[in-house]
RNA sequence: CGGGGUGUAGCGCAGCCUGGUAGCGCAACUGCUUUGGGAGCAGUGGGUCGGGAGUUCGAAUCUCUCCACCCCGACCA
């Protein structure tokens, strides 16, 4: 490709919206523009990285045995309201009417069409096992669109849907499944880890996620620093502390805390650690009542699993403060478990201190000194806090380390939930017909690609792996459209690239080198060949590659050997 | 949906308070010079000032209203 016929739109300023680096840097080099919130076209030098990762997922999703089909956007509500969803999804599903008035959405994901289909192409056991995926748009009509295409609402995923005759044969399914993403995300070039996984509102009981590894990762994943143990933090179990609670040794006692609400005011205010405070908050009862939660003031709640709580409001909503208010009489900031009057669950970390400090459940007063089981009920015991960096791992194996990912993919056993409820029926062996069990397994194609420069660019621009990159190789020819000898060497050389099957870009703009430069770094280009009339005429060409620190001077008669070497050699 | 904010040239912004010829930088286009790290000079084009209504002799500026977008929160892949 020569530069001067590729649309190039490199921009030189941060667009001021773009919060996160990867947006920013989509921006910057042209890959992307937005028409609405979280609405984007791909220009062509985005394209050709999307193009990428996606020839990449369907090599290897074809050498797993999968099929490749094409589902529509658009869906009958019918078939969303025999899977049961069509009542069960909210607002995120975007609903529409045709002209006929007749019920569809946007497909935010393609279970039920998958399940149609299976259903009236696959009859027999003998056609089992069977996985078809697809590359296709889905809609989501996200409350907030942001960070660019990392969460769009119209976006490119990977979905692929496994089918199987009993469980046994849907855990192998999974297992292939699981191990092409071994492979895809090997091919991607990027840091990732696979953990276990909740397996959410799409359903289905084992699951496991693919998380790139980012600093501005929106997920906290955590690992046995000792075994094998990798899961999504929030459903790792936090486990019971060994030992005895310690006997109190002070009669409780209240006390004045006015203005101290949060437990960092009453930690200092009181002179106390944070760890040997009470953090109370108050959630919406499954039956429109309140609970409380309460944690070690240094521990975070894990809502995931407090969500499941008997009692509890599933998904966890907190409660509104004018709520807690009127039912408790004081405000968020002084309330505590002692004579709340409400269903109560301490977490395990809380429930093992003694002399502890919490609020009195009066505005600006505190408990000092107070005590379970004597100062109130032993409490109704829970684990409800996340893990923190240094817990045990719950294998026994090691402590936990906590780092922060992206998610990227999602592999699940959905088992019979969309079979059953949309009648798909096989014929076994003894001719009776049997629901068979299923597996879906998602990658997010414009997440990744996000994902790949979140983890890899400097203050340059991005610096795509070798897999990902939009071009192997820029030439750089300096004064091109001035000096014949440097626009015969670099065409020469732009002609042999292409001739032997390399993607290369030219850049033949009469543009200055800075400005060259500046640009192939932008956007990424992994390794760079200058010609100028200076090092010619010395028999020289030069190379960089993007992640050097100093270019090298090279002999001429070496250029298309080192080029083929660097290309071959590289990781 | 709740809270906060912003809409002025492709991008980044000033002007608004105190009503009176719509500006700056970058980008684009033309010419000359320059040519190994986002050049210089000269010139040119580009605006429903988010939309509508109102107040006024006169509205980017004041008032009302609608819309869009951004940030924080809950939600989610």
């Amino acid at each position: 490709m020569r530069a001067s016929r590729f649309h190039l739109a490199t921009l030189k300023e941060t667009p001021v919206d773009a919060e996160i680096v990867s947006h920013q840097l989509m921006l910057r080099a042209g890959m992307i523009r937005r028409h609405a919130a979280g609405i984007y076209s791909w220009l062509p030098l985005g394209l050709r990285i999307l193009r990428k990762v996606e020839q990449i997922v369907r090599e290897e999703m074809n050498r797993a045995g999968a099929l490749e089909l094409l589902m529509p956007s658009f869906q009958p509500a019918e078939l969303w309201q025999e899977s049961g969803r069509w009542d069960q999804f909210g607002p995120e599903l975007l609903r529409l009417k045709d002209r006929h008035q007749r019920d569809a959405c946007i497909g935010p994901t393609h279970e039920e069409i998958i399940t149609d289909i299976f259903r009236r192409e696959v009859n027999s056991y003998r056609q089992l096992p069977l996985n078809f995926y697809q590359i296709q748009t889905k809609f989501r009509d996200e409350i907030r669109p942001r960070f660019g295409v990392m969460r769009s609402r119209e976006f490119i995923m990977k979905d692929a849907y496994s089918f199987d005759l009993d469980r046994d044969a849907m855990q192998r399914s999974y297992d292939i499944m699981d191990q092409a993403y071994v492979r895809i995300f090997d091919r991607f070039g990027l840091d990732y880890r696979a953990v276990s996984a909740d397996s959410g509102a799409i359903g289905g009981s084992t699951s496991q996620e693919f998380h790139v590894l980012a600093e501005s990762g929106e997920d906290a994943i955590a690992f046995s620093d000792q075994g094998d143990f990798a899961a999504n933090i929030e459903t790792i179990e936090a486990l019971p502390q060994d030992g005895e609670r310690a006997a109190p040794d002070a009669a409780m006692q209240t006390v004045d805390t006015p203005g101290m609400h949060s437990i960092a005011d009453l930690a200092s205010g009181l002179g106390v650690s944070a760890h040997q405070c009470l953090k109370t908050l108050i959630a919406e009862g499954a039956d429109g009542g309140l609970v409380a939660l309460v944690l070690r003031g240094d521990h975070e709640l894990n809502a995931l699993k407090a969500g499941h709580l008997d009692g509890v409001a599933s998904p966890l909503r907190l409660a509104q403060p004018e709520q807690i208010k009127k039912r408790l009489g004081s405000d968020i900031g002084s309330i505590g478990p002692i004579g709340i009057g409400i269903r109560t669950y301490v977490d395990r970390s809380a429930a093992r201190l003694s002399d502890f400090v919490c609020g009195a459940n009066q505005n600006d007063k505190h408990h000092i000194h107070a005590n379970w089981g004597r100062d109130c009920a032993e409490p109704e015991v829970a684990d409800i806090r996340s893990v923190v960096d240094g817990d045990p791992s719950p294998d026994g194996r090691g402590r936990l380390r906590i780092l922060r990912g992206i998610e990227v993919g999602h592999i699940f056993q959905l088992g019979q939930k969309y079979s059953e409820s949309m009648q798909a029926t096989v014929l076994d062996e003894q001719g009776k017909a049997v629901v068979p069990f299923m597996g879906c397994y998602g990658i997010g194609v414009t997440r990744v690609v996000a994902a790949a420069i979140e983890q890899n660019h400097d203050e340059h621009g991005i610096i795509w792996p070798e897999a990902l990159a939009p071009f192997q190789l820029a030439i750089c020819p300096i004064n091109y459209h001035k000096s014949d000898l440097v626009r015969q060497a670099a065409d020469d050389f732009y002609d042999g690239c292409i001739a032997r099957g390399l993607d290369v870009l030219l850049d033949d703009r009469p543009l200055r080198p800075g400005v060259i430069f500046s640009d192939m770094e932008l956007i990424g280009v992994p390794r760079r060949v200058v010609f100028s009339e200076r090092g010619l005429s010395a028999g020289q060409f030069e190379y960089k590659g993007r992640r050097d620190a100093a270019a090298q001077d090279l002999p001429l008669d070496e250029l298309t050997s080192f080029i083929e070497k660097t290309l071959s050699s590289r990781q």
